[in-house]
DNA sequence: TCTTGACTTAGAGTGCGCTCTAAGATGTAT
DNA sequence: ATACATCTTAGAGCGCACTCTAAGTCAAGA
């Protein structure tokens, strides 16, 4: 490495940074949610702080269930420029919308658990159960 | 129908009482998840109380993203008797604890994209919008 | 008797989101 | 020169949780 260290960022760099591995990286890339990204001149790829921007934004939506295909949608918008900002604003939130509904759904699914563990608890201590075991 | 309805309720019934389809609860008895339904004379299921009970919490479980393979472990606990009841409370409380992780993980998540939104909609409103974009 | 419809089984197929493989190019260190 | 590490590509494979198909049985109704 005695070359002074060209701008950007390593796919391996990225993938330390990021979480997601450089199969992921690429396979994102390849469907589009990722513009090309630049290349080194032996063909590697090279992450600037926009790209890796992106890549945050990717792993959050994700991160609260969002399906690739919609994902996709978003950064088709996204690629149109300031004027999809409007559709892409739209897109999130109605994603919150249903985002919001599932942390309800679990929330109460949590209660259900609890209110089960409970009971299986007082079988174990012998207090006698709440007959209602629903 | 001239016979009196035999006790217990036909696998379709089960399908539209419970929302699984009749397809799923047979996947569900051949994994173990359901002992082996009582039969009618001819072959068909015949579901019980107590089984519709099992299958309401098997949706629970499932519906708090327990993985099969676990719901199968549980499963297997419940059909070795009330000895293996403190184990099942483990792996219940070992469960709920990663479903209220994820529930936590989720509405941070959701605070981001709220962030995310009104980022965008700053922009379309003209507001100068807080250059922190993360 | 014939048709219809609900059920049975074993096993194949599906959609999702990665994840990995194979073959090859390039760059660095000894 | 040689070994190695890291990258590239196209495309195959995987794990999960269903979901569906094909071929067959059975009972009720026209």
């Amino acid at each position: 490495m005695i070359a002074a260290k060209e701008a950007g960022l390593t796919i391996q760099e990225v993938a330390e940074m990021t979480g997601l591995t450089a199969h992921t990286l690429r396979y994102y890339e390849k469907i589009g949610l990722l513009e090309s990204i630049d290349r080194h001149g032996n063909g590697h790829r090279r992450y600037d702080e926009a790209d890796l921007g992106w890549i945050h934004f990717l792993k959050l939506l994700r991160g609260t269930g969002m399906p690739i295909q919609q994902m996709q949608q978003f950064m088709e918008l996204a690629r149109q420029g300031d004027d999809s900002i409007a559709d892409r604003v739209d897109l999130l939130q109605e994603h919150r919308q249903e985002l919001f509904t599932r942390i309800s759904e679990l929330q109460e699914h949590l209660a259900h658990l609890d209110h089960k563990i409970a009971y299986y608890q007082g079988i174990l201590t012998g207090i006698p159960a709440d007959p209602c075991d629903s």
